[in-house]
DNA sequence: CGGTGGTCAGACAACGCTGTCATGCCGGCA
DNA sequence: TGCCGGCATGACAGCGTTGTCTGACCACCG
């Protein structure tokens, strides 16, 4: 900017008022000193810029794992709604664990990250002193976390699951199996919770049917199976996600059972699989954008006590609920 | 840092170097100091420190939508790769729109990220100027990019399609039709030129048939069902990419036409499809990772010229690939 | 013709840190 | 005793901007 400044025969000061587009600069100045800045390739510097101004423009989202097609969508919307905003996003995997997430939020807060947006990887709360010394506004996705009350957007596990449920219920099934997953996530406690809940809600038989993970084909079929040839055999299956559904899937599969299932989230072409899985559709992009604009009003000033906000699911009908129904018609 | 300096009785560059491990400190002044740091809460302020520095730990990642499976594929491992070296990661989406591109380049610019890896959206090079000005080393993926030649991953398009043809052919197929995406792709005319001259270098009947995008499941239908009926009827199907395997699975199903299929790009879940899809496999994951050494190599200081990377693809035989072979015997 | 107000421009400090150089102190040695 | 070298620490400038304040100049008015 001084290279600038010197070759125009202006300030520094004059040279950002054009940069910035500033009034108060006649046009012919103006001109001059566009004109040396093309000549010369100059570019603000946003780095020193924005630390003059105190904020960054720039937020961050922190997930589990980048790759994953929920958290993926997630960063989709996040990253839209702060390019709308002329800010950045920085994106950071912790890869599930509590420690590195912790360093990397202590990173992103030492950047002045203007705001974070994170699905955290426990309910600890780790960097709670950080972020209340810092002020940096989080916004937290998916699950919650103990500790300060803090704006939380989650799904409606418990009216998905039982909308789940009802779904096959409705089809005339009434002895249901839920495979979740580990139960050291709190989706996947969640959800197992409603079903016992729908299940005893519903007054349908016997006690409920679960089987926790972490899950693959084979730890499946070794409760698949008994609990299909017992006596009040299962005629469905309810997952707690994406994972387990293609685990179920397979071990279905393997033993050619023919049972109905309702998947926990949506997948990319579900539809084209044999049969079409009936799934509980929770809107990832939807979630991503509600975090971001929440975040964004933070940052605008809302002061208003933290919030929790539960997005709505969806069942999205396909063949795999129907199946058993129909032999039983 | 100049409260803790006050109040810990030392220069603000004491505190510096405790902050930063530096060695000349005795250890009960260091001690003081972190006990100040603590009580008071002090952050560094990395912006600061990088701005002192003239670097910024940070690269960036733009490509079209992050949500596309592919390219968060990319995504986590660039990210990966970066977390290791302690930068942090910009993504951006371009949204396919060359001129949003060129803005999000120039913004990442004036950010002074350290280097970017790009999925560029056309062919233009339409940020070569500010690039070579800026001195910002970029690594272009997937597609190539003319003007000053760059770092460049690529995928082996002609080869994967090859292999492709040439399973289809070991099965007994002579007849086989290519549907590719809009050859506005470079991907897309790059997998359509393979097929055409693979064809013609086997030395299989007839002119290639071959139908370019965009595709939805009723574009390709058009040309399916006539080619499918005529005289020397196609017995096989290649795609170009991932959309339009879809497209033509549900063509195929509609029509209920029993023709083989090898799709280019592997997808989640392609196992399970009925029939199980064989596929032309790409790994994201290693192509951002290869881009995203080739960026830290330049910014350490590789001088060496620019240099085209094409990354191995890989047949995965599943059913589909198989089925008419099976009615041919 | 002096005062007033408006327009354009520049000087300067500051954002928070670190690299460089200077300083003070101490022990050891001739 | 005087000198030297090493260690711990500090003063200061500067990274590239922008906010604030000041100043020069001109036109207009009473």
């Amino acid at each position: 900017m001084a290279d600038v400044a010197a070759e125009a025969h202006v300030s520094v000061k004059t040279v950002s008022r054009v940069v910035n587009h500033e009034p108060g600069v006649r046009p012919d100045t103006a001109e001059r000193v566009r004109a040396v800045i093309e000549r010369l390739g100059f570019r603000r510097h946003d780095g020193a810029r924005l630390m003059r101004q105190g904020r960054t423009f720039t937020i961050a989202l922190v997930v589990e794992d980048l790759a994953n097609p929920f958290y993926s969508q997630v960063g989709a919307a996040v990253e839209r709604e702060a390019r709308i905003r002329q800010h950045q996003l920085i994106t950071a995997s912790a890869e599930g664990s509590p420690s590195r997430e912790r360093a990397v939020i202590e990173a992103l807060v030492n950047r002045r990250v203007d705001g974070i947006v994170v699905v955290p990887a426990d309910e600890s709360a780790s960097s709670d002193a950080v972020l209340e010394a810092s002020h940096t506004p989080i916004v937290y996705m998916d699950r919650p976390v103990r500790g300060t009350p803090r704006d939380t957007i989650l799904s409606d596990n418990h009216g998905g699951i039982r909308s789940a449920v009802e779904h096959l219920v409705a089809h005339g099934h009434r002895n249901i199996a839920f495979y979740g997953d580990d139960p050291a996530f709190w989706t996947a406690r969640q959800r197992r919770d409603a079903f016992v809940a729908t299940h005893e809600g519903l007054g349908l038989p016997g006690s409920p049917r679960v089987s926790m993970g972490p899950h693959s084909s084979g730890s499946v079929q070794e409760t698949l199976v008994p609990w299909s040839r017992g006596p009040e055999p299962i005629t469905a299956v309810i997952t707690g996600n994406n994972r387990i559904t293609l685990a179920v899937l397979l071990a279905l599969r393997e033993q050619r059972l023919p049972l109905s299932l309702v998947g926990f989230d949506d997948f990319e072409l579900a539809a084209l699989i044999d049969p079409p899985v009936t799934v509980v559709h929770q809107d990832p992009a939807a979630m991503g954008q509600k975090a971001a604009q929440q975040l964004f009003a933070r940052l605008l000033g809302d002061e208003s006590p933290a919030q929790t906000v539960v997005m709505p699911t969806r069942l999205i009908v396909r063949a795999s609920g129907l199946r058993r129904a129909a032999l039983n018609r």
